[in-house]
Formats: C-alpha cells, sequence, structure tokens
DNA sequence: CCTCAAAATGATAACGTTTTCATTTTGAGG
DNA sequence: CCTCAAAATGAAAACGTTATCATTTTGAGG
C-alpha cells in the first residue's frame, strides 16, 4: 500500500507537506495542492489512520456500551450519539455487553489501548477501572446514559423516571380506575426503584390507594412479564389495570391476558413505559410512557465532547422530557 | 501514561524482552517475567495497541456493519460473531449504515485506515469500493452474510430463502388452505424474490394454484405489512391465509386483521419468516421458519478467519438450515 | 531591482510497539 | 572446569503519521 512517501515523492514535496495538504488544505499552495491531489488519485492512497492516531495521541472515536442491541431502545439512542459524532468528525463503535461486567472491561480496553478515546454506557454494569481510580487521578472518560447512581464523579443524561412514571400512573387513575397492579423491575435496579416510587407518587397524588400484595416482579423482558401477569392472575385477586415499568413487559402481560380469554383494555388497561417501536403495532395499540431516546444519545455525545479531562470533577447531569403517548390498550374500567 | 520503555527500565530489561513477556510468555525466563510483571502492577501499564497495531500491520479488529440494531435478527447474528471472534482474539465493532451507501463506505474506511482488518456485511448495499477493484487486484477482506447476489468474488453465507419460503406455504398448504395471500417484499432484493420463488414453489408442490391478484407489496417493516393487509382486506377478494415474506410483515398484518374485527387464525392464517424474538409474543404467537442467526454469524465471522488474500477467488458458499416453527397463528380454514 | 515580513515548504524527531539480527548467558555432557 | 549448542536477552530498525523548528520562496511597498 501506498504511503504518504511514495505521494511526496511522486508529487516532488515533502512528506510534511503532504500531510498538511491532507488536514490543513488552507495552508499549502493552490498548486502544490493540485500535484497531491493527483499523486494521492494515482497511488490509490488512503492515510492510515493507526499511524496517525498513534502520531497525534487520539483515536477520534468513541464506543457505545450497551447491553443489547435488539432492544428498539438502544437503536434511536445510536442514532443520536451517530447523529453528533458525525458532525464532529468522531466514529462510533458499538460493543455489546451483554449485561456482563467482563465484555464491558474488554471494551474498556480500547480506551486504555488508545483505538478509542471515550465511552458511553447505556447499561447498569461499570467497567471495574472506575472503582481502580483513586481520588487524584484524572477523571475517566466515561458518559453515563439513562441508568446512574450516586457516587459516581461521571457525566451523565437521562429522564426523571419518577416523573414518568408518575405520569403512566395518573393517566391510569385519570381513568377511573381503582384496583390497579403493577409490573415492577428489579429493584436492585435504580431505575426500576424510581419507576416504582413514580407509580406509587402517581396513584397517590390522584388519591388512589395501592394494594401492596398487587404487585409483582419481572426482570424487564417479555418472558418475565408474562409470567408476573399470570401470577397476578393467579392470585384471584381482582384489578383492572397494570402498571408495567417497562414495555418489554407489558406486551409479554398482554399476551397472557388475551390467551387466557380477557381483553385489553376492556377487562383489564395495560400501560408500559419506553415506547418501543413495537408498543404501536401489538394488539392492542399499546399505550406508553415515550422517551426521547434520540435526544438522549446526542446529549451524551455531546457530554462527551465537552469533557473536561483537567476539571476537578466530572459530575454532570442533564435531564430530559419524557411524553405520554395514549393508544388502545387503556379506557375507562367497565361498570 | 506509561509505556513499555519505562516498564524495561524499571524492570532493568530492554523492551524487547517486555515485548516478549507479552507477547509470548513463554520464551522469556520465568524470573525475568516476574519482574516485569511487577513493573507492569506497579505502573499500571496497558500496552499501547495502535502502537502494536501499527508495527504488526493488523489490528485484529473486524467490523460487522448492519443496517439497524432493533432488529432481532441482527442481534443473534452479531452474538455468532462475537462467539468465534472472542476465541480467536478478535474485536467485534458493530458501524451502523441505516442501509446507506455513505455511511457503509465510512465504516470501510476503517480497513483501509488499517483500524480493522475485515468487514462482515449484512445488508443489502455494497460498498463502493467492491467495484473500484480491478480483475488482478487482490481480493477484498469481506464476508457477505444472507443477503447475497451473483457476479461478486467474496465468501458468503446464507440460508436456502427459496426452500424456507416453500417450507412455510408447505405448512398452511397442508393445512387446507385454497385461497391463499402474499404479502411480499420489494422485487428488487434478490431475498425478497427468493422468498416469493419459494411460497410459488411450496405452494405448486401441494397443488394449490396462485391468484396473482393477492399478492401486496411491503418493504419489509411492521408498517409496510400493515398496509398491505389493509389493501388485501380492502379489495373485497376471499383468502383464509397469509404468506408473509417476514415476521415484521406478519405482526403488521395481524395488527390490521385484529383491528377490524377478524382473527387469527380463525378468519385469517399467518404465517412469517425470521422468528424474530416479539414473534412467540405476538397475539396470537406468529408460526414462521426460524433461521439459524447465531450460526450464520458464527460462520460468517469463521469465513473472515479463513481469508485467503492469496487465492485467485474469494467466493465460498456456506448454506445453513431453516426450520419451521408452528406457534398460534396459523390453523386450517373455517368449513 | 531591493527589502523584508509573511507564506510556504522541508528536515527530522517523536508516537509506542514488534521483530530481526547480534550478543550474552545458561547448563548438560565431557 | 571447559565446551558449545540452546536459550535468553539486547540494540536498533522499522511501521506511517504529525508537529516543531528551520529554511526557502513569495510578492507588496519602496
Amino acid at each position: 500500500m501506498a504511503n504518504i512517501k511514495d505521494i511526496a515523492a511522486r508529487a516532488g514535496v515533502s512528506i510534511a507537506t503532504v500531510s498538511r495538504a491532507l488536514r490543513q488544505p488552507d495552508i499549502v499552495k493552490a498548486k502544490t495542492a493540485k500535484k497531491i491531489e493527483e499523486a494521492i488519485a494515482a497511488l490509490n492512497y488512503k492515510p492510515n489512520m493507526l499511524a496517525a492516531s498513534l502520531r497525534r495521541q487520539r483515536a477520534d472515536a468513541v464506543i457505545v456500551a450497551v447491553p443489547n442491541i435488539y432492544n428498539p431502545f438502544t437503536s434511536s439512542f445510536v442514532q443520536g450519539i451517530e447523529n453528533v459524532a458525525r458532525d464532529n468528525g468522531i466514529k462510533v463503535l458499538l460493543g455489546l455487553t451483554e449485561g456482563r461486567r467482563d465484555l464491558l472491561d474488554r471494551h474498556y480496553e480500547m480506551i486504555s489501548g488508545k483505538q478509542a478515546d471515550g465511552l458511553i454506557l447505556l447499561d447498569i454494569n461499570r467497567p471495574t477501572v472506575i472503582e481502580m481510580r483513586k481520588p487524584g487521578d484524572p477523571p475517566l472518560p466515561i458518559v453515563i446514559a439513562c441508568e446512574y447512581e450516586d457516587g459516581i464523579d461521571l457525566p451523565r443524561v437521562r429522564i426523571d423516571d419518577i416523573e414518568a412514571a408518575a405520569t403512566a400512573a395518573g393517566h391510569i387513575a385519570g381513568l377511573g380506575h381503582g384496583k390497579i397492579a403493577i409490573i415492577s423491575g428489579p429493584t436492585t435496579q435504580r431505575m426500576s426503584r424510581d419507576r416504582q416510587r413514580g407509580f406509587r407518587l402517581g396513584l397517590r397524588r390522584s388519591g388512589v390507594s395501592i394494594d401492596e400484595t398487587l404487585i409483582a416482579h419481572g426482570d424487564f423482558t417479555v418472558e418475565s412479564g408474562a409470567h408476573a401477569a399470570a401470577r397476578l392472575l393467579d392470585s384471584g385477586k381482582s384489578f383492572t389495570a397494570i402498571l408495567c415499568e417497562n414495555d418489554e413487559m407489558a406486551v409479554g402481560a398482554i399476551h397472557v391476558i388475551a390467551s387466557r380469554g380477557l381483553r385489553v383494555p376492556d377487562d383489564i388497561s395495560i400501560i408500559g413505559m419506553d415506547n418501543l417501536r413495537f408498543a404501536e403495532f401489538a394488539n392492542p395499540g399499546l399505550t406508553t410512557i415515550a422517551l426521547p431516546t434520540t435526544a438522549i444519545g446526542e446529549q451524551a455525545m455531546r457530554l462527551m465532547l465537552d469533557f473536561d479531562f483537567d476539571a476537578e470533577s466530572a459530575t454532570r447531569e442533564v435531564i430530559l422530557p419524557h411524553e405520554l403517548i395514549v393508544r388502545d390498550s387503556t379506557a375507562a374500567p367497565k361498570a
């Protein structure tokens, strides 16, 4: 493969000039630039980015770590990241964690290995390196999206899960439901705790009281939503609506309810959260809370670009707005 | 950051020995290795992969280009790639194309820029570089998955779309359906042509004839499936089953059918293809053809590892088996 | 035609590895 | 204790850029 030296030789200039023609075209004479251009075309030269990154001490790439990619949420989130990355000449690399910490650590290695400059994290896990960091050390180039916790000195962008869940609960209560079940996520997760807290808050605001025995637990997957709904139905307790902490579990719940011959929303109203792409095409269309996924991605990338290694604290927090989307899975209770 | 030189100094050896201790531990004396290990731990040394890759002329990374990531198919496909990549010390980077050729080309730049060694392509587009290649040139390090076309000298792995579709059609015909509609993809795509051909083949084998006016077209998205189903219903023609070229469109079709008060499968049977994760939880559960997605990914990565730049032809083809998954969206027609 | 900043270009030292080739050390066999 | 392969280590040259500093070229103003 042709390198910068070959181009320089062919164009009759020094390699420094070739490099400048590529990086700062405005400071080389038009005539010289043309000769170089021709040489590049003739030899089909492609700059070696490894060498460039090595010398410049930056890769102009970020790695986005996500637990899985089948989640449509992930999709538009990454979309947002790409939008602003592209405008800034930054490459976006996706890394899958499957919720495993060792895989996340492997992705972080791309940063210590200098192949990427920063990590945007959409995962409940944190790389080991965060714990290794001593108080005086420079901040780690990591931005956290959605999931968050206190006591970690990193920038983050998220929604207000509590208010979002309260909005969902308020919608259900507003329709007149009084006996309301909840399908919650794992309480080990901050997001789940917040959403459950939000459900309670929203119901309380509407003067609806909560039956603690009508709370079932899942793990945010369709399957777990189905199981949780089955348990609620099997319990024999009566209820006319289910608040689900995410759409996946809501879809599972609808499936089970329908397969038992009950009807949504006539017999039971269902509301989810996240507004997955499939939510609209569920049967019936799922009422849910939409998150500004693309905006979250864009904001996360901006936080990454703004990253200041000299600041004594890296903590910054951006909270973006959510929105209630009413479809056909919720209605006033019968009679 | 500490570099190999610092380690060498601290351990009292040459940098060559440090490098060897890292890459080929078996050829350095245990005592020396230990000193080096200590130095590495003390200075928290992380090898600079850029420098290593530059020198070794290989990045040990492949880039996987996919049109989107919300497609669950993509997910397990990538999973398969990661499985075998991991075993071979190869990093997997995901690049999104959104079906856009310019974005695909940008990802290919990572290869010409030496940041990755190969490209695995799950997309109908092809990078421009394929056309630029002249007959004598060395083969491009690209492996094609699922989508394929003739006349491109590249290794590929796929399923037999024709037989898979024929299997689906055979299932429907076997249930006794005679008036069968089809929701097809864009005929510009080879995969769509093959699947439609397979549907026809399967029906012919069962002695069922095709009503050409019962063929509607979509573009493989849920939305388009919904529209296509609506057009079929609006046409006033009668039919008792719909063969959908993929699950997404099948889900859209079910949604429309249900919203018109018809029942699946009592009034209309629906079969899809791909076995998306959501297929199982559709209402009713979707009968479909499962693709060996993980195996396809694994095989694609193996083809990448086997890539031989000296071979005069790069063409290789691996075809993997599919499987019929019967759920609740198909049944014998009434009366 | 001269002068002299400003503009353009060149020579060269990094960046942090791996690898080749040369040199030193080791230890089994005498 | 010597000999001498084999084993272990070292010196230094790549890999292909970018950036610093030095040098040359340009052309406006006299």
